[in-house]
DNA sequence: CTGAAAGCGCTTACAG
DNA sequence: CTGAAAGCGCTTACAG
C-alpha cells in the first residue's frame, strides 16, 4: 500500500503548510524561489499528482471542454466530424485542457435531454460540432456556460459560432465555372437542411446573380430529407453543364449516378464541391473541392473557447474561416 | 444571480439534512419511500445537478474512463480508431460513464511521458487503443490503474487485451483461397509491426502448413517501416496468384499497385484483406474481407472496464472477438 | 428511519 | 515570505 501523495505530504518533508505547496506548485506569489524549487523537486520525486476533483471543488473549473456531437454525423466510418473531434482534442490537450466527447442520440435529440456533461458538470463548456435540431438548440442555449457553435450557425441565436466561409468559397467556386463557360449550372443539396448547405446555395446564387442569370428551381437537385438521411439523387430533365454539390460525398455521388447514365465528367458535366474529404481524391476523376482549413478553424474554436471560460460576458459573434480551392480534374472549361 | 442548488438546498426545503439528500438521491437505504419521493421531485423541480467534483474527492471515482490512440493511428481522415473510440464513448454513456480521449503524440511516446488524463487524476481506467511502442506500454503498465489494451495485445504483458480473432480469420481466409485451388500465396504486410498483423500472418502460416506448402519469405511484402509510417509495395519477382493483405487499405493500395502492372484482380491475383472499411468498398473490385465485429468488441471492452473498476484485482486475459468474413469480388477461383 | 460529525484535497482571503 | 482557518459539496461510519 502506498502512502498517498498529496500536498500535505508534500509539505511535511519541508516542514511548511499545505498553502505553501499550493502556492509553489501553482507558480503563485508568495514563495521564495529557492523554496518554490524544492518544492517542486519532492513533488516530482514523489510523483505528486494533483487531485483534480478537489480543485475543482473550489474553483468550479475542471479544465474540461465537452465537444457535443449528433450521432448521424458519425455514423459513417469515415465521418468527418471525427478528424475534427480529434484535432479539437490536440489542440485542447495543448492549453491543459482535456476534451470529453458525447455523442448525441437521435431519441435525446428529439426529447430535449440535455447533455449528460452538462448535467454532471463535468465540463467547462461546450462546442456542439454539426447542426442540431431548433427545438433541440434552444433549450441547450438557456443553460449558463460557455458554448460554441462550429461549422454551423443559427439565425435567430446569438451564440458564438465559428464556421468556414462557405458563402464566399461557393461563389468563387461557381465564378470560375462561370469562367470556363459554363451558362447553365446545377446545385445539389437540401437547401433547407443546415446552414452550410444554405450558404453555398446562396454563394452560388450570388455568382449567379452578379453574370445575369437568374437561378432556375428544377437545377436544385436535393441530396437529404429533413432528418438527414440521404435521398437518391434525381437529375433534373434539362440537364447543366455543371454542378455545385454541397460536399465531396455528394459529388462522388453525384459522378457515379451521371456515369450510370452515360455522361462524361468533367467531358459532358463539370463538378466541383467542398470539404476536401476522401470522397475527393477516391472518385474518378478527383474532384475539384475547397479545403475548409479545418486546423484553422479548430484553432479558433479552442481559443475562443478558452478566452469563453475564462471571460463569460465576451462573446464574439460568427467567426468566418478562409477556404482555399482544391483545383482537380473534375471541371473543364465549356466548348462552346 | 441563481441561488445555488445542492444538497443542503433542497434539505432545507424538507427540513432535513444533506445526509438524507444524499441517500434519498442515490438510492440508498435509510430513508422512508415517501421522503425519497418528495426529494428527488424537489432536486427535479430546483433543476439540481449533482456535483461530481465533491463526490470523486470521497469516493477517489470520476466515472471518467479514458482512450488512449497514438496519434499515427488518426492521422487520416477516414481514421478507423476513431469510430471505435465513438462506439465505445456511445458504449461507457449507456453505463453512465464519459469518455475522455487523449491523443498520444509521438514526442510523449517516444519519451514516455504518461497521459495527462492519468497525470491530472481525471479517470477511472484507461483504454488504450491500439498498440503503443514497447517502451511506453512498459511505463504505462507500471501505473495502478485499470487499464486494458483494445485491438492489440502485448506478449510479455499481463493486461487483458480485447481482441479480434485475427489468427482464425485470417487461417479461414487463406484456407478458402486454397480451396479455391491457389497454390502460391503472398502476404502483404510487415509483421514485425503489431500483433494483429503478426497473428494475422500466423493464421495465413497456419494454413499452409496445414496444406503442406512451406512459406517462401519472398512472398512476404512489407508495406510499413518501423514506425508504422507506409511504405511502397515490392511485388515479388515471382508472382504468386493471391494475396492476403493485413488490411483493406493496403489491399487498396496493392490492387492499384497491380492494376498499374498490367494484372487483372482477381482475373490474374486474388487479393482478400482484414478490417471491411471503406476502401473495401471503394476499391474496384470490391475487397473480400474480414469484418472485426466492432461493436461487439466495444461492448466487451466496455463492460469489462467496469468491472475492472469496481474489482480492479480481476483479469480477464486476452479475449478473442470472432470476425466475419464478407465475400465480395476480389478474389475467385485460380484456373488449372 | 434520521442526522451530527468528520473528512476527501485543495484554494482563497486574510493576518502576521 | 509564510500559514491558520474556512470552505467548496459531497459520502461514510456511527450514534441515536
Amino acid at each position: 500500500m502506498k502512502e498517498k501523495v498529496n500536498m500535505q505530504a508534500i509539505a511535511s518533508r519541508h516542514n511548511v503548510s499545505v498553502v505553501t505547496v499550493s502556492k509553489a506548485l501553482n507558480d503563485k506569489d508568495g514563495v521564495s524561489d529557492e523554496l518554490r524549487e524544492k518544492i517542486k523537486q519532492t513533488a516530482d520525486d514523489l510523483g505528486y499528482r494533483p487531485n483534480h476533483a478537489a480543485r475543482s471543488l473550489k474553483t468550479q473549473k475542471n479544465y474540461n471542454v465537452g465537444i457535443l456531437i449528433a450521432n448521424r454525423y458519425v455514423k459513417s466510418q469515415e465521418a468527418y466530424y471525427f478528424s475534427v473531434c480529434g484535432e479539437i482534442i490536440k489542440k485542447l490537450s495543448e492549453n491543459n485542457y482535456s476534451g470529453l466527447m458525447e455523442i448525441l442520440m437521435p431519441a435525446d435529440e428529439e426529447a430535449g435531454r440535455l447533455p449528460r456533461m452538462f448535467l454532471e458538470r463535468k465540463v467547462d463548456g461546450i462546442i456542439v460540432l454539426g447542426q442540431l435540431q431548433e427545438s433541440y438548440l434552444r433549450g441547450l442555449e438557456t443553460i449558463d456556460m460557455p458554448m460554441i457553435y462550429v461549422d454551423f450557425y443559427v439565425n435567430y441565436s446569438n451564440i458564438d459560432a465559428i464556421i468556414s466561409d462557405n458563402f464566399f468559397s461557393s461563389y468563387q467556386m461557381t465564378v470560375s465555372l462561370l469562367e470556363q463557360g459554363h451558362k447553365s449550372i446545377g446545385f445539389i443539396g437540401n437547401i433547407f437542411s443546415t446552414s452550410s448547405i444554405q450558404d453555398r446555395y446562396l454563394g452560388f446564387y450570388k455568382a449567379l446573380l452578379e453574370w445575369q442569370m437568374e437561378p432556375d428551381p428544377n437545377m436544385i437537385v436535393s441530396d437529404r430529407d429533413g432528418l438527414g438521411e440521404l435521398i437518391d439523387l434525381k437529375l433534373p430533365k434539362e440537364m447543366p453543364t455543371a454542378f455545385v454539390a454541397n460536399c465531396d460525398q455528394m459529388a462522388y455521388r453525384l459522378i457515379i449516378t451521371l456515369k450510370e447514365q452515360g455522361y462524361d465528367v468533367p467531358g459532358d458535366v463539370s463538378v466541383v464541391s467542398f470539404d476536401n474529404t476522401i470522397f475527393s481524391t477516391i472518385s474518378h476523376p478527383k474532384i475539384t473541392t475547397v479545403d475548409n482549413n479545418v486546423t484553422e478553424m479548430v484553432e479558433t474554436a479552442t481559443r475562443i473557447m478558452i478566452k469563453k471560460i475564462n471571460n463569460p460576458q465576451k462573446t464574439y459573434g460568427r467567426v468566418l474561416i478562409k477556404g482555399t480551392i482544391i483545383k482537380r480534374d473534375s471541371d473543364k472549361t465549356k466548348k462552346a
